[in-house]
DNA sequence: GAAAATTATAGAAGCGCTTCGATAAATCAA
DNA sequence: TTGATTTATCGAAGCGCTTCTATAATTTTC
């Protein structure tokens, strides 16, 4: 009498017999393969509805030998980073991994990394299918994670030949200096910082190589890099006045990211230093505060949440892969890149 | 003779022959409960380390019924926030769900929530044992989740009488403005905005206690809110140019949180309004951008790690809960408390 | 038009664990 | 002492699936 509204968990057994059919056949339905007649799957389907069952993970990976995770590991400086680019990036891949029936589980590593005492958990307990890497993270990860024999990818960042989802850095520079020349600006500045992070290299090459293309085959002078330092808005500022103060006047600077192009716009408010008309800037990744500055900053946009479902789609191709098959990713062709688009504001 | 290292997986059936002992009292060694003589836990233990035993996931939650899966639901403009905020609350929850040995799930939803349409997937599939629900969501997903019957606490908001960690907002806010008169000032203004939110309308409220023990009746003219939009950089901006055309004049101001706070600072350094000569402002949360700016903001920390710590420490603890006594938090001591801290910089 | 291949369905083994008795020895209560 | 408890261990059932094998019916092949 009393309403103890237990719903009786509703298995693959009660939608068989509820179907008339055999619990093989309705676990073909469900993972779409085999050999089921139309009318029968149009049973099943029937009954799965009315029955309202949902397949229990825990007895499809035991009985597949899977885990339906992916593992999404990134550095914790990364992921707290006041600009939420990995964040999106997770997003991104969280949204993908739905289609694949994947649920994501993120981990994040110190930023020197000890294997065994920093092994994330998921890998330490085998808990994922694949794994994806985010942004720069210590070698010390990267060769555990191959030792583990788990498929994986890096996004944002590459190393050797391991598959990876990458911004078309290089290109993408180079159009936007094309876009500075055009606007008649010849002279104009870089800034970087960690120049060991292969984003910010690549986007000083294709600075470089734009540069040359304009005649100019000595841009050391106008290379403004903060070696050790991370590039953030400080480091920006700070890379601001070392340039103001070197006496080069360039007319326009290209900034290895919007962090420090926003540096940079503060030190010239700071400064009474007119953006664009003393100098134009020009920025990278199109962040929320882009929108936001005073000029607004004129930038190359990167589509952050579509890099993190590349990434899964990518990673899940991999994973699909017949052991035999997997050689190909052994070399040539494991980079994948991603488009951008320039956004012109007010900061050109 | 071609080494396939393909190391076969060690099952609690290994260990149980290796230790000479039945699976069950394996079990019961890994699981830590049940009786097992010193001598045969010693020896189980030694076979699990040198065979490198990790239990299956997937087996033993088939087995308990369990997902060993935690759920953390907020909103998706949350997330994504340029202040990691939710992300520290989060990051925080995965830490400690590491000591329970669970995974968390992180799911977001929109604004506002459509039952059905917008239901994520781990509360769908119920991949999850308990959720966590962070920050101000639609009712139609807290309707939802306790439809389910899956426990969750909420954490940053407050509803009815479910489970909550809440900063202690109130009080908080009275030590601030304690602060303040300490330091001279009485006429003090508050910034806010969303009045809707639970944290600022606590934050009001606290304010308004405070001023009234200093003898302000009526703050009405010194309340500067934009009750329909959310507390950011810009919200503050905005509110700041109507506090100072409000000719209100106070000597200092009390901001809902840090965005609107920094959000008066530029405005303050656009219009030649020296911080905190001129005006004193007080922030809350402590944000990263808290350092960074000139002068560096006082205010109100947050332990956000600590903050989501607690949430899944509260949850786990409801979760263990037989399920006679669950009434116990149908009622009363409903709402956890985690401390603030005053941090004095530079703005006052 | 017989053998081979394809389509369709069912049955049962088994994935790796937890947990429920069963059994027995050791300890306790009186 | 004797029955009741507690401690210790094991065997086996079973969690809800997938997948292999078996068996037919149907279709293809030449």
């Amino acid at each position: 009498m009393s309403s103890t509204k237990s719903k009786k968990k509703i298995t693959i057994k009660d939608v068989a017999e509820h179907a008339n059919a055999s619990m093989s056949t309705v676990s073909m339905v469900v993972n779409n393969k085999g050999y089921v007649s139309d009318e029968k799957r149009k049973h099943i389907q029937k009954s799965i509805k009315t029955l309202g069952y949902v397949p229990s993970a825990s007895a499809r990976n035991l009985a597949s030998n899977k885990t339906n995770n992916i593992g999404f590991i990134l550095q914790e400086s990364h992921f707290t980073l006041s600009e939420p680019f990995y964040t999106r990036i997770f997003l991104g891949a969280e949204f993908e991994s739905k289609k694949h029936n994947y649920y994501v589980l993120l981990a994040t590593v110190p930023q020197n990394y000890k294997k065994g005492a920093d092994t994330p958990r998921l890998l330490k307990e085998r808990n994922v299918d694949g794994i994806i890497i985010a942004g720069k993270v210590d070698l010390a990860l990267l060769e555990e994670v191959e030792e583990s024999g788990i498929p994986f990818v890096l996004v944002d960042y590459q190393y050797k030949s391991i598959p990876s989802v990458s911004v078309d850095n290089r290109n993408a520079s180079i159009e936007a200096i094309r876009y500075l020349n055009q606007k008649g600006h010849s002279k104009v500045a870089f800034l970087g910082a960690d120049q060991y992070h292969p984003s910010i290299a690549e986007r000083l090459e294709g600075y470089q190589l734009a540069m040359l293309k304009e005649g100019f085959t000595d841009t050391s002078r106008l290379v403004f890099l903060a070696e050790d330092d991370s590039p953030t808005l400080q480091t920006g500022y700070h890379l601001a006045s070392r340039l103001f103060e070197s006496g080069e006047e360039p007319t326009a600077v290209f900034c290895a990211n919007d962090a420090m192009a926003l540096g940079l716009i503060k030190y010239a408010e700071q400064h009474d230093i007119i953006i664009p008309e003393d100098i134009a800037v020009i920025g990278f990744d199109d962040v929320d505060g882009a929108k936001f500055s005073t000029p607004k900053l004129t930038t190359v946009r990167v589509f952050k949440e579509q890099f993190g479902e590349l990434a899964l789609r990518y990673l899940t191709d991999i994973m699909d892969l017949p052991e035999s098959e997997n050689a190909k990713y052994e070399r040539g062709n494991h980079m994948l890149t991603v488009p951008t688009e320039l956004v012109v504001r007010e900061s050109v």
